[in-house]
DNA sequence: ATCGGCTCGCGCAA
DNA sequence: TGCGCGAAGCCGAT
């Protein structure tokens, strides 16, 4: 494995004991780099490896939509590295408090956890270093070329990215070994955890149900991957934006919650011989744009705050803070899709139906919610509040990436100046018709298609 | 249907 | 210092 991928974030030798790894965003057994990593480290030193994942009550005010397909996934974890001999612990609480305890008790000697550039993440390994005395380390296993490779700064949009990954995606595009069956076993007390206990035990918003469209889980995972290279690949580029069509590949959900690699994708994608138009049209949203909101949410800690615009954004939306809005809406009204614009209701309504608005919809969406909004640091707090509230991929870099480019202007450029929106790029309902079937797509939502 | 202008600033060439 | 060009568009002219 290239050590690029690898990142101190406590140095110092390791001591005798086992190996843990702190699952956190990549919530896989297979084309895991951050436990084949802490594999590595376990063979080496010929001592046990487990894996942690801390299940924190109330995380991000997810519901229980997002929380039950997570833990279905985990479950599925649990047996697959159970047979691979590798214990997987699940804790309740926050990681500052359980991952050092953790530590201390099992005498663990080296800790590896997986990369997020979300600030929660961020400060909890910061804070979990602070507690223990023992090395850490942090393995990108989530994008392809790892974020802090791929740049040393933020980036202002797709096209000064692009060419940095390009010229890195040889050296990082490489197949995944095998996890092994682990020589070492782990000899504890520690029973296995109780599953229905925990889903019963949840105690998160329960108004936001789990939706059955969609099956958690890597197996469900690398199923929905091989439809989607079978029979949707091909018309990619062309079917994408067109929200009447089955065009996307659905896989979303599931690199969110690391239950599927992006780089297995990848590969796979690239195995597939679909014509170069397609595969670069995918591979686009895939790659490039996946790791430009990574790259953003590393990069600039208020990447879901109006500070966290560029400047000339920042400029363009305060001279106009006095325009006049035409429409104006409670939340409520938002939430329940009580709008004067059916499109957008149909949005809305396919979002917390469905768990998942098309991505082309949401753009629209988003700038909608800035032209009602009496500022623009409500209508970016409300759409984030929507989004994590019904998303399945909700608290996902991409969420908060797509939504400062379509309030914020982030990776775009300033456009001809108008009300409310100033120099912020304009949408409106004639150029979605002008773009697709909008009555056939609300019709489709209605229908719950 | 298609085209240019809108408007800012990076990043590279010179 | 100059210049080309960019994540998803709009609008008016032709």
């Amino acid at each position: 494995m290239d050590q690029r991928r690898v990142r101190i974030l406590k140095p110092g030798k390791e001591k005798k004991g086992i190996i843990a790894y702190w699952m956190s965003r990549d919530q896989r057994a297979d084309d895991n780099w951050a436990l084949l990593f802490a594999q590595k480290m376990s063979l080496a030193s010929h001592v046990p490896l487990v894996v942690i994942f801390c299940l924190v009550p109330h995380f991000l005010e997810a519901t229980a939509r997002q929380y039950l397909f997570m833990l279905k996934g985990l479950q599925e974890v649990e047996t697959a590295l159970a047979t691979h001999n590798i214990l997987f612990f699940l804790l309740t609480g926050s990681p500052e408090k359980t991952i050092p305890t953790f530590v201390k008790r099992f005498d663990v000697s080296f800790l590896v956890t997986d990369f997020d550039p979300l600030r929660i993440k961020q400060a909890w390994e910061k804070n979990v270093g602070e507690k223990i005395s023992i090395p850490f380390r942090e393995v990108d296993a989530h994008n392809v070329v790892p974020c802090w490779i791929a740049s040393p700064k933020q980036e202002y949009g797709a096209h000064t990215l692009r060419p940095k990954i390009r010229r890195l995606l040889p050296e990082f595009l490489t197949p995944f070994p095998k996890l092994q069956k682990h020589p070492y076993s782990f000899r504890t007390q520690a029973q296995r955890n109780n599953w229905n206990q925990i889903f019963n035990g949840l105690t998160v918003d329960n108004t936001v149900p789990e939706v059955t469209w969609i099956k958690p889980g890597e197996a469900a995972a690398k199923k929905v991957l091989l439809d989607f290279l079978r029979s949707t690949l091909a018309g990619y580029g062309r079917l994408r934006n067109d929200p009447t069509r089955d065009g996307q590949s659905h896989l979303s959900p599931y690199l969110h919650f690391g239950q599927l690699s992006a780089q297995r994708v990848t590969l796979e994608v690239i195995r597939s011989n679909v014509s170069p138009a397609a595969e670069e049209a995918f591979l686009e949203e895939l790659i490039v744009r996946r790791e430009l909101a990574d790259n953003f949410c590393f990069y600039n800690s208020s990447y879901d705050a109006f500070k966290g615009f560029p400047r000339w954004s920042q400029t363009t939306l305060n001279d106009h803070r006095k325009d006049s809005r035409v429409y104006s809406y409670t939340l409520k009204e938002l939430e329940n899709a009580q709008t004067h614009d059916d499109l957008w209701n149909a949005a809305q309504r396919e979002m917390t139906v469905k768990g998942k608005m098309h991505g082309y919809v949401r753009m629209y969406w988003a700038k909608k919610i800035l032209e009602w909004a009496e500022t623009p640091e409500q209508a970016l707090s409300v759409a984030i509040y929507l989004n994590d509230k019904y998303e399945l991929d909700g608290r996902d870099p991409n969420g908060y990436a797509g939504i400062a480019w379509s309030i914020g202007g982030v990776h775009d450029r300033p456009w001809k100046e108008r009300e409310i929106f100033g120099k912020i790029r304009y949408m409106n309902y004639r150029g979605m018709k002008s773009k697709f079937n909008v009555s056939g797509y609300i019709k489709k939502v209605i229908e719950n298609k």
